[in-house]
Formats: structure tokens, C-alpha cells, sequence
DNA sequence: TAGACATATCGATATGTATCTATATAAACT
DNA sequence: AGTTTATATAGATACATATCGATATGTCTA
């Protein structure tokens, strides 16, 4: 459960959900997105170290530019955290909760 | 593009995902989910707040009690938002800065 | 090799937030 | 009416984080 906080955490930010919308037609080096965003460069890069530790964006290194990408990978696990966390299902800790629950008891 | 923000920042926390894995299997009031985490009652009502203002949790009062329950709408919303921010798209504000791109003169 | 450019790191600051104790509000019960 | 029970609010504290300017690191180019 630590890894989704971590990203949820990585979403919770306008700047960050920019940059990922920025990034979702194609690739983009740090310069391109700091132009995009009133941000300076020391800014772009803690956001960027945000989201590629939270893995939902990758990087490389093609001269003396980062190029960086989305990761689907990442944003499909995370969609699916939230479907089964919101949904029913067996094995939920209100399983021991519900034995001594008040409403239960009306 | 705040209303998501709001959202992410709610499921920025443990204590509330639990509480949303808590309610998947059905409605419970504040003291049984007291009951399910190590948090003191303040604390409790605190997170119900912030995940009922950010639409992932209904309310309703019964007596002395308040009976909380996932509101499935939002989560299925906050999926959406993310398949669609992430997957490829024609309106995303990287049209603005890719004129100017470093990588695209390459 | 020297200078220009791209990115990362450091240190500081301001703001946000998770938690607690204490207290208030409100409903039910005796 | 007074007491118990459920929840909310207020105020305090400790910790996290978004941002900046200054500086370091690394890469290209003239």
C-alpha cells in the first residue's frame, strides 16, 4: 500500500499533473516542460525526481539532456488499486471490524 | 482540474485507505471504524471529513450516529481522469511548448 | 581547453497536514 | 433533568513539501 501513496502523493500537485499531461503525447526533455510551466529549473527537477521515483514517469539520458516519458505500466496499476479498493470484496479489514459493529446490531 | 487534486491528496493517506477498504464491503458509522484503526476519535472524524469534501464518501446522520459509505461515482471519475490524462490525446498543453521543443530539432 | 548550456543538489523559507488533548454539540436513555 | 454516548470543533505541535536562489556536475561546442 506504500508504493500507491507514493502515488497518489506524486498526483496530488497541479504543476506534476501538467507535466504528465505535458509528457502523455510524447516525450520531452526538462527544458521543454520548464517552458511550459512558470516554474524555475531547480522546481521542474524536484518534480521530476517525484514522479520517476513514484514510477510514473521514466528517463534517460541522451547527451546533456534527460528525455523523459510517461509510464503507462504505472498508471494502469494504479487504476486498478482504486477499482478494488472501492469495490467489494472478500478479504477487507472490516471483516474484523464488523463483529462488534453498532450498525449491525439495529 | 482542482476537484481532482482534492482527491489525490485524499487518497495521500494510509489511514484513509483503510477506511475506503473499511466501507467497499458496506456502510459503517465513525465508531466502528474507530474501532478498525489506532486513532483517537478526533482523528477519525478529521479523515471522514476530508473524504467526504472530496466526494469519495457519503454521510448520513441516523440517530447519534453518523453512518458513512463509499460514493463509487467519484472513484470511477478519478479512473477516468487518470486513463485520460495519461493516454495519448489532441488537447493537451504540450501543443503550446512543442514548437520550441529541443528534442523535436533533433 | 574555455565557455555555454542542461540538470541536479543544497540550504532556507513558507505553507500544509496528521495527530493529539480539551472542549462543545447533539442525541438517547434513565 | 441529568448522564451517557457519538461526533465535531478548537488549538497546539511536529513533520512534510513546494518553492526559490546559489552552486555543483556533466556535456557539448567554438
Amino acid at each position: 500500500m506504500d508504493k500507491e501513496i507514493e502515488i497518489f502523493k506524486a498526483l496530488s500537485d497541479k504543476n506534476r499533473l501538467l507535466i504528465l499531461d505535458m509528457l502523455s503525447c510524447g516525450e520531452l526533455c526538462a527544458c521543454d516542460i520548464m517552458e511550459g510551466l512558470n516554474l524555475t529549473q531547480p522546481t521542474i527537477s524536484h518534480h521530476m525526481k517525484i514522479l520517476q521515483h513514484a514510477g510514473l514517469v521514466n528517463s534517460k539520458k541522451s547527451g546533456k539532456w534527460v528525455i523523459y516519458s510517461i509510464n503507462n505500466d504505472t498508471s494502469q496499476e494504479i487504476v486498478n488499486f482504486i477499482k478494488k479498493l472501492t469495490s467489494y470484496k472478500e478479504n477487507c479489514i472490516c471483516n474484523n471490524v464488523k463483529s462488534s459493529c453498532s450498525i449491525k446490531n439495529k
